[in-house]
DNA sequence: ACGAACTTTCAATAAGTATTGAAAGTTTCA
DNA sequence: TGAAACTTTCAATACTTATTGAAAGTTCGT
């Protein structure tokens, strides 16, 4: 396989990744593109090698920078910004663990502790939705707490640890 | 809060939760809708009560039925389909987990496999994309592995192991 | 084999998301 | 201060995905 060819597909892989994980498709191109490029790329270059508009690419890049995931540099002498990305895959994954618990996570278990607080009128529907609440609740307080720590790990560390757990 | 009130909040709740795991909104409140309903519910009873048509029920019911996460039930003597969900959080995490790693994980760890196989040519460029794909898949890997693990393990087990992993 | 009861399909359409590109805004420096 | 170099915004539009509902298909009891 060519080189040409291989970072075609690996963009390409890496936006589904990167869609899975909740960013979008372009969003994790360009991450794709950051993360195999030798040396920062500014918003021309990323326009052109994804032949994406100067709208998008911006607005995509400044979602990236929210996110953490990447970097602006600056070059001394040059006026334009170029990109970098966060290269280390452990700390990107941290990072994005992080911004979903953020985003996702957290929203809901305010939900759930407001719903949870529903009146006891002792029907049969009152009882299974109090018991289906605590149950959930119960399960996204734990994946918080877990995430949380995950987001705070080690990476030799953690893949010991989860090899000895699963031996 | 009332019952309907704390009811209408909790599905809407878990179509966000639904979303973000990777399930459609519709599919994830007729889930939820299973989840509280205290007996199975016809396709009648599932448009019904969320207002959407009779297609939208039935295709959403399929892919639920399709992951795993919904059962049918027959009611003798009557003709009419009814369905129920998996009521254990646990259990339904795993499969959504199983789901996943089915439907996103694997093709990737394909496509990873595939684009390991660049050329050495010598460029810095070629040599930046074997590293990041070299990574990549170890991380992936690693990933696809723990995703197993978890699909096979018991929930006491599992959390307990967490507790005592990251104290 | 017929028709009632039920389920599935699918073309049309609605709703939601992403993308464009030109205009407006900002920064820098001569 | 002026204007070139660059970044951001946003209304228009293209693209994608979800939803509808009527028609076609299936199943079952008589």
């Amino acid at each position: 396989m060519k080189y040409k060819e291989a970072k075609e597909e690996l963009i390409q892989a890496w936006g589904n990744l990167g869609y899975s994980w909740g960013l979008n498709k372009t969003m994790a191109q360009i991450h794709a593109l950051l993360m195999i490029s030798t040396k920062p790329l500014s918003t021309e270059d990323i326009m052109e090698d994804l032949n994406i508009s100067r709208g998008n690419a911006n607005m995509n890049i400044r979602a990236l920078l929210d996110w953490r995931i990447i970097y602006r540099i600056s070059v001394p002498g040059d006026r334009k910004e170029y990109f970098k990305s966060e290269k280390d895959i452990w700390a990107l994954a941290r990072q994005v663990a992080k911004e979903r618990r953020k985003r996702e996570l957290e929203p809901i278990l305010k939900v759930l502790k407001s719903v949870n607080e529903v009146q006891a009128d002792g029907t049969d529907e009152t009882k299974e939705l109090k018991k289906v609440v605590k149950d959930l609740k119960n399960f996204a307080e734990k994946s918080d707490n877990l995430l949380e720590a995950f987001e705070k790990s080690e990476e030799n560390w953690f893949w010991s640890t989860v090899v000895k757990m699963f031996k």
